[in-house]
DNA sequence: AAGCGTTTCAAACTTACGTTTTAATTTGAT
DNA sequence: ATCAAATTAAAACGTAAGTTTGAAACGCTT
């Protein structure tokens, strides 16, 4: 019952993968990611052309999925419910999040890291490729929130979007503040389940609060 | 009325910041320091020791005053409030925040971004130094929100604060998720103000939203 | 088995990094 | 004015980075 070894080409990017999130773009070198993934130094090279279209490669294989996931799963709650509910709405990009954190196979929570650390580090991947790409991501749950927030203002729910999937996001990320200052491991804990069992709650409220006169 | 040329040692601390957060720690190079703040390539190991050290220095001199002034503020609103208030609670992590912000000569919005690459970064500097000397930090505000929500368990408490606070300093590091996927500029305006009318009653809804039975 | 495109390999190349060294220069107290 | 200390300056050091090269090994079709 061995697992068949997968082919040089996807050992590279499920190391880079790691060693990206682990130590970041600049800070990993080709030669971490062939030792680690027992394959020559040239093979980066030879498979992807460079190291930052190995970074894009690694990129894109998680990203282009969870993308699709987050609209399929905006697509059926479209179908099914008339008036979308805000708590609808926000699983809808969770339950992807959540089920991508759980799968090893994918990376696990992984991704969603390495998306948070290229997102700060501000790459030229995201600010040029995605951007066009991927678009039609925030104009569909703009459009969405805006249906199941109609009495907010366009000024007022594209902030309170920006702070729920800020919230969102960090919280798959992994991105603890507050750890900075301590030790205390009860959020650190990372279960996934758990993550969303206090976030929904946490970010619903936020979305629907009323206006403020 | 031209304003007198710091130092030396200033002026790396300076140029520092600023690239430290542009590249991140790793891709500045002490060249790239040392050519724009107009000093010799030997200065910043003579001032500092390293490169490493540099780094703390740089972290160093916006922190301390930045967690004193959230201290101060909690110790005033403490002596103010017999029942703390969410609200005010809040309040006292964010007009630090927002003052730092909004004035240049202690780098504006350059910390915060600073804080942010350093936490996605993981630094030692973070996982060590920091905790250990900070750590009252994030007691005090425990101690403060179990007083204005005492209906929280502890791990709801815990869940929640960590949530604002991401919240809270990915605004003011002026992380948009959302950003990656357009060129919108409506949430990109980072002006301090705004993100604080919009800010302070998001995370307040979250905090106080009631518990699920 | 032969031939051919694909992949792997070891080695070297150029470049840039953080750091050190040693000398020149400036500064400040006497 | 002098001298010691502090600072600046130019150059070089050793190391490690991304990339390139050319030959060897492999896999597949014929």
């Amino acid at each position: 019952m061995e697992a068949s070894r997968p082919d040089t080409a996807t050992r590279i990017l499920d190391v880079s993968e790691r060693l990206f999130v682990e130590h970041g773009f600049e800070a990993t070198s080709l030669r971490m990611i062939t030792q680690q993934a027992e394959v020559n130094l040239a093979a980066v090279n030879y498979h992807f052309g460079s190291k930052d279209a190995l970074f894009e490669a690694v990129f894109m294989r998680r990203l282009a999925p969870l993308i699709a996931s987050c609209l399929a799963e905006l697509d059926e709650l479209e179908a099914r419910e008339e008036k979308l509910s805000v708590e609808g709405l926000v699983t809808t990009f969770i339950r992807p999040c959540l089920a991508l954190s759980k799968d090893p196979a994918r990376g696990g929570a992984l991704f969603v890291r390495l998306l948070s650390r290229t997102l700060v580090e501000n790459h030229r991947l995201l600010r040029e490729t995605i951007s066009q790409q991927y678009s039609v991501f925030v104009q569909r749950y703009s459009r969405a929130f805006h249906h199941a927030l109609p009495e907010l203002g366009v000024e007022e729910l594209a902030w309170r979007m920006h702070f729920a999937f800020s919230v969102m996001f960090n919280a798959f990320a992994g991105n603890d503040v507050l750890k900075i200052f301590t030790r205390s491991q009860i959020v650190s804990a990372r279960d996934p389940d758990m993550i969303v069992k206090y976030l929904v709650p946490f970010v619903v409220a936020g979305l629907v609060s009323p206006v403020k006169g």
